[in-house]
RNA sequence: GGCCCGUUCGUCUAUCGGUUAGGACAAAAGAUUUUCAUUCUUUAAAGAGGGGUUCGACUCCCCUACGGGCUACCA
């Protein structure tokens, strides 16, 4: 049976997606890209209770930053299955429940809270497992202990009650995932798990069935904290008489935290020095900041590619993939089985790569915000701009750093560093630097071949090598250490800005000396 | 606790019974760059432990240990 395609993303808008989801959500692009099939979205807001205001925008401009494009679904224009949120689609689950029912694998049950609790310490203090199951169900109120009429009543009289799944006794559940093998289970370690509330949404389990079924999804492609409920969902696809079209499972393995314990959650926020989100978010509630991907300085392509490596692999030695590329190398047969925990250096190479990989043209518009943000908002000539990028662009890695790396192209410095100036200064410096001064006055045609000239000269005159005065010329002129060639700093300036910076730091200088 | 999944250099990983166990990031050393960064070269670094199966196991099976996930009217 060749069935095309189809799989979706399936967040729950409870807050910023993390970069674990972003990775879910990429695996999921990357198969239907791959087999020419639909990747689309669909949000499972099923817990009324837990929704938070902005998280469904948030999680739909982050795959939109990072190139995550669905063909259906929210955020995408919808499609022939809408609505795509669960929400919307509250209506439509109540006659699957009721198809469930009749069909006798599902029923009422009216237990109250209390009752739930006093259940489980019950049995807990017997040293049993704790669970709503095939012998506990007996003990309950619900469509299987009470009458038929007792039960119509309490429908009748709009009582609350939920539907549970009457799960099979004792019976192994087998299902092959497309990462992991054959995985199976036994009925008998899991419960009559809830398939529709009393405020008369449906679960999560409930939902993602139908939804998948309807919208015909070929492939589950999910994280691996979905792998114990599977059976349960297989059940459920047996239980409608849908087994013949029911999707491929995938659980992926999780993203762990650096230090090892656990996997990484959206409360580890800033914590771990790295960003675990995609953007920046703000809580509306807490007003907690939580940064992201983006404003911290990556560039989309880098953060899908260093996503897309931790945990697949291509079975080759290249590491650097556009999307497009990853769309033909990916398969889910090289997703490996153990979690993985990210790693930042990595992701900062990753990062440096695409920054390179870019034009001069391109870093133009991050340095000018850089610029603006820093309160120059002046306007600087194109070219000064293009060849300061130009310099600078090999000493970064983000971005953002290009402006820590720049800043004296723009302003002239106001401290020198004290290493430098303490190890080359000496009482030979004052007389050189009026000579250098003298000399660079003189250039008619000024570059970075005449300054250089014009610097040889002046050593020579002064008898100083030329090792022992570079350091502190760039010390004079740029205030840092390191930097690009020294003689292009000079020449992209200007003849007066030098100038005017070797007298400047003369006079700071001598009078510190 | 129970169930399930996993376990190769510090990290991400290759290996689908026979390899000097390969690559990348990070680290260290050297060269280039009259600085820093880049680049290049080199070095160090791994099959959790124990049993099997086999002529031969990192690779297959079992046990143990460790790690992780799940165990809600949350997803």
């Amino acid at each position: 049976m060749d069935r095309r395609v189809r799989v979706r993303f399936a967040p729950s808008p409870t807050g910023p997606l993390h970069i674990g989801g972003v990775r879910t959500a990429l695996y999921n692009y990357l198969f239907a890209n791959k087999h020419g099939g639909d990747f689309l979205i669909r949000i499972e807001d099923t817990d009324q209770t837990r929704f938070v205001p902005g998280a469904e925008e948030y999680i739909i401009n982050s795959l939109k930053w990072l190139g995550i494009e669905a063909v259906e679904g929210i955020g995408f224009g919808d499609g022939p299955h809408a609505p795509y949120r669960q929400s919307e689609r509250k209506p439509l689950y109540k006659q699957y429940v009721l198809q469930l029912i009749e069909a006798g694998h599902a029923y009422y049950a009216f237990d109250t809270a209390e009752e739930l609790e006093s259940m489980r310490e019950r049995l807990k203090a017997s040293n049993v497992d704790a669970k709503y199951d095939a012998i506990t169900r007996g003990t309950m109120k619900n469509s299987l202990t009470l009458s038929e009429d007792e039960v119509k009543r309490r429908l009748e009289s709009e009582e609350a009650y939920v539907v549970r799944f009457k799960l099979p006794r004792k019976e192994e559940v087998k299902f092959h995932d497309e990462i992991r093998g054959w995985v199976s289970f036994n009925t008998n370690q899991m419960d009559d798990k809830v398939l529709f509330k009393s405020d008369g949404m449906p679960t999560y389990h409930l939902a993602n069935v139908v939804d998948d079924f309807l919208m015909q999804i070929t492939h589950v492609i999910r994280g691996e904290e979905w792998l114990p409920s599977a059976p349960l969902h297989v059940l459920l696809y047996r239980a409608f008489g849908w087994e013949n079209v029911m999707p491929a499972f995938a659980h992926l393995p999780l993203l762990l935290k650096p230090e090892g314990n656990g996997k990484l959650s959206k409360r580890d926020g800033d914590r771990l020095g790295f960003p675990v989100f995609p953007m920046n978010w703000n809580d509306p509630s807490s007003g907690e900041l939580s940064s992201g991907y983006r404003e911290a300085g990556y560039l989309p392509e880098a953060v899908v590619n260093l996503l897309a490596l931790l945990g697949w692999n291509p079975g080759t030695t290249q590491e650097l993939f556009t999307l497009e590329e990853l769309v033909q190398a990916f398969s889910l047969d090289r997703v490996s089985k153990s979690g993985a925990k990210f790693d930042q250096n990595k992701a900062k190479w990753f990062n440096q790569q695409y920054v390179r990989k870019m034009s001069d043209e391109m870093l133009v518009p991050y340095l000018e915000k850089a610029l603006a943000e820093n309160g120059l908002d002046k306007q600087f000539d194109q070219a000064f701009l293009l060849q300061t990028c130009k310099l600078v662009k090999e000493k970064i890695s983000f971005t953002k750093e290009l402006w820590d790396y720049s800043r004296y192209f723009f302003v002239a410095p106001d401290t020198y560093d004290e290493q430098v100036v303490k190890k080359r200064w000496n009482d030979k410096i004052p007389a050189l630097l009026s000579d250098l001064v003298y000399g660079i006055k003189a250039i008619d045609n000024y570059n970075h071949q005449s300054v250089e000239a014009a610097y040889q000269s002046a050593l020579e005159k002064n008898g100083i090598a030329g090792k022992d005065f570079l350091q502190l010329f760039r010390v004079i002129l740029t205030g840092v250490a390191g930097g690009p060639p020294l003689f292009e700093i000079a020449e992209l300036i200007g003849k007066d800005n030098t100038l005017q910076r070797i007298e400047q730091a003369k006079s700071t200088l001598q009078n510190q000396a």
